[in-house]
DNA sequence: AATACCGGCGAGT
DNA sequence: TCATACTCGCCGGTATT
């Protein structure tokens, strides 16, 4: 019996509603209620979205990203619902611990997000995917008996596959695709429930007359290139057909933003005050993980919702909170004066090109370091 | 021709 | 009707070298 060299088992672990999983926990008495997560915007009373729901709520159909008034509207029969302004800090607090937990049982891991990691657990079963059952039972039960907290787990060769199981079934699953099931698996499915298909894609795809994974597992690779490029085009076929190369590994932040909704629509830049603070964080933010940037950049969600970008390259790499107001200032001007009349809803600030903060003083050291 | 940058878009949490 | 805050990645166009 060999172990083909490339075979590998592969755990998708997804805490489950995370947001409001971690509310639960701290509140005990909220458990069988309907819970929302709110992202309050300050507008008005109510105006704002919901960031996740628990499954009570979920089933009366609130769920993530419907405006908050909504929500409130179709719970207003619920009289027990909760309410919860997000606190990002605590989840984050809860998320590390868990991770470390998560951390414990492979040294090739990938957190993904907050809620989400992948753990390549080859070198420990070998191939043997009853084994990695195994590690997943034992992970589910560590993580309940240490925060009370139930995840779902998806289990397959690769991390396409993996999180392909992982969401087959929530909350707290245990999903094995076996290697020889990865077809059957897939096939049926919707292509809009394969990972990476939104809506977008999935309503080009029916207009090409491709419903289910299968259809676009046997599709023309010449014809899916033409519509989707020549990389999206031939990945979206290796999708369907469940091949994944990617390998699990921590990557690399490559980028940080901020964005705030604005007390109302500016038609000019005049929000240097609510600008100021998002600098300051992102000032931090960057100084805190010893890292600088080589871009700046503004976001501007306009009146109509539409996302427009304006980024620029630095001469010097830096974590400046002056240089992000003085650069963010500048690009909101030249935006406003290119988009005359346009108003901006929410306004953000991005950077990006991030670099080791040591690293870039020994590349690049300022003239003072070098004759320092 | 290759690479860098930019801005829009799509997807996912 | 009302529509958050992030992060990552691809695409095509254009600028730079």
């Amino acid at each position: 019996m060999s172990l083909s060299r490339d075979a590998r088992t592969i755990l998708a672990v997804d805490l489950d509603y995370f947001y409001a999983q971690c509310e639960e926990v701290r509140k005990p008495e909220i458990k069988d209620k309907p819970v929302v997560i709110c992202v309050f915007s300050g507008r008005t009373e109510d105006s704002g979205a919901v960031s996740t729901s628990n499954y009570v709520a979920r089933r009366l159909g609130v769920k993530s990203g419907i405006p908050i008034i909504l929500a409130k509207r179709i719970l207003s029969k619920n009289i027990d619902a909760v309410f919860l302004p997000m606190d990002r800090d605590y989840y984050d607090a809860v998320s590390e611990r868990i991770m470390e937990i998560l951390r414990s049982h492979s040294q090739k891991m990938e957190q993904m997000s907050v809620d989400e990691a992948y753990l390549d657990v080859t070198e420990y079963t070998r191939g043997d995917y009853s084994s990695a059952e195994k590690i997943a039972s034992t992970i589910k039960r560590r993580i309940l008996e240490a925060e009370h907290f139930t995840c779902s787990v998806g289990i397959g060769p690769n991390k396409l596959v993996a999180k392909m199981a992982v969401d087959a079934k929530k909350p707290d699953g245990l999903t094995m695709i076996l290697p020889d099931q990865v077809r059957s698996f897939l096939d049926p499915l919707p292509v809009g429930k394969l990972f990476g298909v939104g809506p977008k894609t999935e309503e080009k795809l029916g207009a090409m007359g491709i419903k289910i994974v299968k259809d676009l597992a046997n599709c023309d690779e010449a014809r899916l290139s033409s519509i989707f490029g020549k990389n999206l085009g031939p990945q979206l076929k290796l999708s369907a057909q469940g091949i994944d190369d990617d390998i699990v590994q921590e990557r690399e932040q490559e980028q940080l933003s901020r964005i705030v909704t604005l007390k109302q629509d500016a038609r000019a830049f005049n929000f240097e005050y609510e600008l100021a603070p998002l600098c300051r964080d992102i000032s931090e933010r960057l100084a805190a993980k010893k890292l600088l940037c080589k871009s700046v950049g503004i976001i501007a969600i306009t009146t109509d919702l539409k996302t427009k970008n304006r980024a620029r390259t630095l001469d010097a790499p830096t974590s400046s909170e002056a240089k992000f107001m003085e650069v963010g200032s500048e690009l909101f001007n030249s935006f406003f004066d290119e988009n005359e009349g346009i108003g901006v809803r929410r306004a953000g600030i991005r950077v990006s090109n991030l670099i080791k903060a040591a690293d870039s003083q020994m590349k690049n050291p300022t003239l003072a370091e070098f004759f320092g």
